[in-house]
DNA sequence: CCGTGATGTTAGTGATGACTCACAACCATG
DNA sequence: CATGGTTGTGAGTCATCACTAACATCACGG
């Protein structure tokens, strides 16, 4: 037999357990997820995972600050790719179509929300969230109107993701999709 | 002592449970709530909430059903509050207000959206909001574009209710709520 | 006043899950 | 080849939790 065990770098395991504990406590939340279902995925042993990331709870903390993280990119990369001189909001709208592409990204920012019944989690969610807002105010110089109603759009695909339906045919999921992101 | 056992009938008891229960999902989750915890709240022992309620999962749902009838009875209210002729978009916007009184019932929504993992969760989310969604279509006539606009406000505050900054001075919490509601 | 059904509890059980301890295999360097 | 640091695991521990079986207590009708 050739399982022959790949050795791997501290660090190169900490990424993979990174991405593994990202997708399963998108799919399942904090409490739903369970240590060994996470090292299962990477295919280590269970005890190592603690001894990479000391506790379920860093863990989980490790893995919201990189979904805030790729809001962020996401969005930057919008106001990036726009053209010069063209309304930075339409730039953003354009960044919730490559989101959608993404429905882990979208769920994983909702179970950060109900996790925030932690404090630990609660700091790290609010300090993270209100730098993205404060981007997007600065990038923009919306009104508060607009900047929420953005914002609310936002919170409107994560809800879909989470049920599920941003594929699906159901005339009110639709109609939200299309009124959310514009037409087809 | 006066310890008198208060003795009810199983109908005011379901009741009871039903009540203690939509707290504590609402604060902890599906996962993260105990049924002995609730059990404890009603000051009944846990054996008896499972004779009355078969099964945890069965009580989450009807905790959630309840929370769907809820937010369905506080749009109904402003719908029926609002001035014959006025715009039936406003009535709806006013009954954000009062909904945002009930933190519990928002984070209970949130606590619903993550638990849609589940299929017979998302099965009855999925029916509930739907038929929300389908309200306001009805009442309004308004274009996709509004009524996503309406419903995605509804959902940044339960996201602010469940990062518990709808009371919050934090510069970002208040320009997205006062986005949200319009100003004070 | 006694039986019968409804309301309620005590004391489990088996499973799961976060976390630990001691040990093993491997690799680099002197 | 010895040594020591790094990567990794096997086999637990202890607590929690959903759910059950059996028994207790009350109220009420005949």
């Amino acid at each position: 037999m050739t399982t022959e065990t790949v050795r791997r770098t501290a660090d190169e395991r900490r990424e993979e357990i990174l991405d593994a504990a990202f997708e399963a406590f998108a799919q399942s939340g904090f409490v739903g997820t369970s240590t060994e279902a996470i090292a299962d995925a990477v295919g280590i042993s269970q005890p190592y995972l603690f001894r990479l990331f000391g506790t379920k709870k860093q863990l989980f903390l490790a893995a919201v600050e990189r979904c805030l993280e790729q809001t962020h990119e996401v969005l930057e990369a919008g106001l990036a790719a726009q053209e010069p001189g063209a309304d930075p909001m339409i730039a953003m709208g354009e960044a919730y179509r490559v989101a959608i592409e993404r429905p882990g990204l979208l769920r994983m920012q909702m179970q950060a929300y109900v996790a925030c019944d932690d404090p630990d989690v609660r700091a790290v969610v609010r300090d993270g969230y209100g730098r993205l807002v404060m981007r997007i105010a600065a990038a923009t110089g919306a009104s508060p109107q607009e900047i929420a109603g953005f914002v609310a759009s936002g919170m409107l695909l994560n809800v879909l993701a989470a049920m599920d339906v941003l594929e699906s045919d159901l005339p009110w999921a639709a109609l939200l999709r299309e009124g959310c992101i514009g037409g087809p």
